[in-house]
DNA sequence: GTCTATAAACGGATAGAC
DNA sequence: GTCTATCCGTTTATAGAC
């Protein structure tokens, strides 16, 4: 409400802790790190989150919650008119990463790394936040292309977000990799390449036996 | 030589670190962790290794070099006759990845989490090893793809190698939110389908305007 | 090459004053 | 809500005996 109040401490936790596990991981990022980053105290990480396993939480859910309701948002008005078009699809699940990306490049990072965690608990908790977005994306897909398997829509969609993680974690590999060639630059063009590839992809003949 | 021989202590660090490596990630194995798997003693890794990440890059190399070199030696077989078919020239660098999983699981789902890893050195040393990768391939895929600008190919490769660690890494989590519709087997048929999407992805329109 | 013992530092968590 | 002090376990790394 007050504008000029400085924001609160959970924020300030939250906000050094985002920033610290993108960059080192969170293994490697003490709580000590954290506060000292946000300018609070040790034990306030234990006040407000109960745990560093609760901060980590919170770091996630405060941006995944936006994203995936940002999502839903588009599917719905893909969905509304008519049968759902393949691109338009994978352009509402895949387009606002881009957002996140360019408002916060550190979260993407994180949460792309998240994926491939060791931590089942963690791991677990991720997923979890995933169930509505996987119902209602299936079944906008089965509508899109009615004559694949729902199996191979799911091993698609496993490609997709592999290539999507890739891009907003890896783009400084790319960049290292092709001499400098590929900047990911605003995002944009990246994205429009993504959704290019996977909708393609995603249109592979579904005999497999095309070109061999 | 001796056949009926035990391991040899470093073998043996090398088995258990890649192993607990995979499964709880570098920060969270300690070396204790590991000697005792490998029932050595907690000394024998710094004399045979150095340090901790010199036993780290010892296990990254042991299998990336001759998974490296079969890649290559099946480009060769590709592009020694003729122009090389896309298809093939993406088998040849995907699917040593199959036999390495197959044969040990535990190094590709490592692999795959190292292109994501926050430690700047580590990475580096990593992408290291790929440097005649990448200069064969591109040659390669400009034979293959002779009207897409360099620069193009890259991204593209960058979402087959997304795609890729993707597959290896994370398909329990695949066959978690697939309901147990999608399992990775024997690896095999993962593989067609990866190869076909990659395939088919890499084949997008250049202008990228077909279909919006 | 292998082992014990130990150094030296850092980790998350908590009790209790304010 | 904030802060200090502290508990207690763990970490990598090394010195030196065998």
């Amino acid at each position: 409400m007050n504008l000029a109040r400085a924001r609160s401490t959970p924020d300030l936790l939250l906000d050094a802790a985002e920033r610290l596990f993108a960059e080192r991981g969170f293994d490697a990022t003490s709580l000590r790190d954290v506060t000292r980053r946000a300018k609070a105290n040790l034990a306030s990480v234990h006040y407000h989150f109960g745990s560093k396993k609760g901060l980590i939480h919170a770091v996630i859910q405060r941006r995944l919650d936006p994203l995936n309701r940002e999502r839903l948002r588009r599917l719905d008005l893909v969905a509304r008119r008519g049968r759902p078009e393949l691109q338009a699809i994978l352009d509402a699940f895949l387009a606002p990463t881009m957002s996140v990306w360019q408002e916060n490049p550190h979260f993407m990072r994180l949460a792309g790394r998240i994926l491939s965690e060791p931590d089942r608990d963690l791991l677990d908790f991720f997923l979890a936040q995933f169930d509505e977005i996987v119902v209602r994306f299936r079944a906008a897909l089965v509508r899109a292309v009615p004559d694949a398997p729902v199996e191979e829509l799911f091993w698609r969609m496993h490609f997709v977000i592999g290539a999507m993680c890739h891009t907003w974690t890896a783009s400084d590999g790319l960049e290292k990799i092709s001499g400098g060639r590929c900047r990911i630059g605003d995002g944009e063009k990246a994205l429009r390449r993504l959704v290019d590839f996977c909708t393609s992809g995603f249109r592979a003949p579904l005999n497999g036996k095309e070109g061999r």
